[in-house]
DNA sequence: GGCTCTTATATGATATAAGCATATATATAA
DNA sequence: TTATATATATGCTTATATCATATAAGAGCC
């Protein structure tokens, strides 16, 4: 059994997309960005330990049409493949807030009943 | 892409591992009541949906040496297999109490910078 | 030019986990 | 005797995570 908030396994596939959508919806950014964006958030995310994980995770979105795309020359360097969130990505993200307010609560169950234990002992 | 919330890749694993921990610590149970006494928790969980996973699951806890089991044939019916914590299961409980207060942390940030974001459309 | 570093995207291979079906078994209720 | 609830467990397939590697542009250095 690994560890928790370690980089591996932290939140599920469904949360990474989730967080994904937000910081597209946010503001459209290439991958390598998000990599770091994501860090931001301050909690480790499974799958964005590597970079690999990250861009599979992302053609998922662009396939299923959360997300759309264009390639960014102007910058030099390599070309970026810019995410932007789509109509479709924006009512996903809306309709799945429902889960994100569920998990609130439940999180603060948990640390709550987790309390509780600890006054027991 | 799947929904959120509704049985499939709501957590992670070692969300419901930390679940089954916390309540195993709570009381001594076994799987098949573990399986209900997780889904008064209101937020579905993976592996859940069918207690095959749950089994696997309390499996790798017992072989990692966070629970024990004992056989309780005393009630009448099919043989219980009674999961209760051990000393190692409740420090890796409590070191993992810090992700689980980064994640409440995490996921108030989330939806605070998504409603930031329904103001600003 | 050749070397390394950072930025940037992507895929191959493998290990782990999730999801679905199924097997086994005891007791109770209809 | 049939069905239902309780109870544990494994087989199989797909999905996901993890690790490694491939590719490539530009920048800075010597």
């Amino acid at each position: 059994m690994r560890g928790f908030g370690r980089g591996t396994g932290a939140f599920g596939r469904r949360w990474v997309e989730l967080y994904l959508l937000l910081l597209i919806a946010e503001k459209p950014s290439h991958g390598y960005e998000l990599s770091t964006r994501l860090k931001d958030f301050g909690v480790m995310i499974p799958g964005i330990g590597q970079m690999g994980s990250l861009y599979r995770i992302l053609s998922t979105l662009e396939m299923s049409g959360l997300v759309a795309t264009d390639w960014d020359i102007s910058e030099g360097g390599p070309a970026r493949k810019v995410y932007k969130i789509t109509k479709e990505g924006l009512s996903f993200l809306e309709d799945a807030m429902e889960s994100v307010y569920a998990l609130k609560t439940n999180i603060e169950k948990f640390i709550e009943r987790y309390e509780a234990l600890k006054k027991r002992e």
